[in-house]
DNA sequence: ATAATTGCAAAAGCTTTGCACGGAA
DNA sequence: TTCCGTGCAAAGCTTTTGCAATTAT
């Protein structure tokens, strides 16, 4: 992980190799504030400048996707190979869906350079489904 | 318009019919800051506060989509019919793109309770690209 | 009359920025 | 040593909210 940071310029700093490796282990498409609460934990002195910088940069090298999903604020994804989202409007939880090799639309988009697409659900997920009977 | 209004329980105020008009006539899924220079033009004395309460309000009744494509601000479309959009990260324009009626996974999503779906595109759009080109 | 809506100002929440200090290369 | 990155505080934007005055029904 060093390595392949110094090779594209960027230092590795503890705090940024932290922040690497919880986006690398959480399927949570964790926003700003979740990746600070969870270094803070680690490096109690740290930023949220940091945060904010480590997460620019990240996208900026395309190592880190940001999903414009959650209307309320960014939310980041480190899993880089195609796939869909669905969006819990209640608890706010992103749930990665598979794709299908969807058949897109090109015709319409010959003119335009497509550079990412995918499909965006949202709805009620089955875990807040089941809290609104049980009410 | 007024009758479907006062028909929900809404009054047919002034500023909120000339905000749904405008809604209705224009196709740049404007942002709630454009809708109020919009109208501000026409009712000099309006506030944020009421383009973003009647914003709000025709979420509600279900008038009026929110998009959640411009990761910095939201945007909100009156065409509530299936469609598609493509969003330009230079200019910032969505883009309607037509559906055709994409195979969806609905294996992958059978506990979730969809509301709606539609595909996002990202990218450069005809316009942006070929200003590119020109410099 | 009464209940909803407006407009103002203030506040809240997310994200960005400037800058001096500190640390990785 | 050099320059990138950190941390702090302040600022910037978008969006929301409280409330008194106004207006549609």
């Amino acid at each position: 992980m060093k390595d392949s940071l110094n090779k594209k310029g960027l230092k590795a700093t503890p705090q940024r190799m932290e922040i690497i490796k919880y986006l690398n282990s959480t399927k949570s498409h964790p926003s700003a504030e979740e990746v600070y609460v969870y270094i803070k934990d680690k490096f109690p002195t740290v930023s949220f400048a940091t945060v904010y910088n480590t997460l620019q940069t990240l996208k900026n090298t395309g190592d880190l996707k940001e999903l414009s999903i959650d209307p309320d604020r960014k939310r980041f994804d480190r899993d880089l190979t195609p796939h869909n989202h669905f969006f819990c409007k209640i608890c706010k939880k992103i749930y990665d869906i598979p794709n299908i090799n969807e058949k897109v639309n090109i015709d319409a988009l010959n003119d335009h350079l497509v550079e990412d697409y995918s499909i965006y659900y949202t709805g009620i997920c089955k875990d807040c489904k089941k809290m609104n009977k049980e009410e």
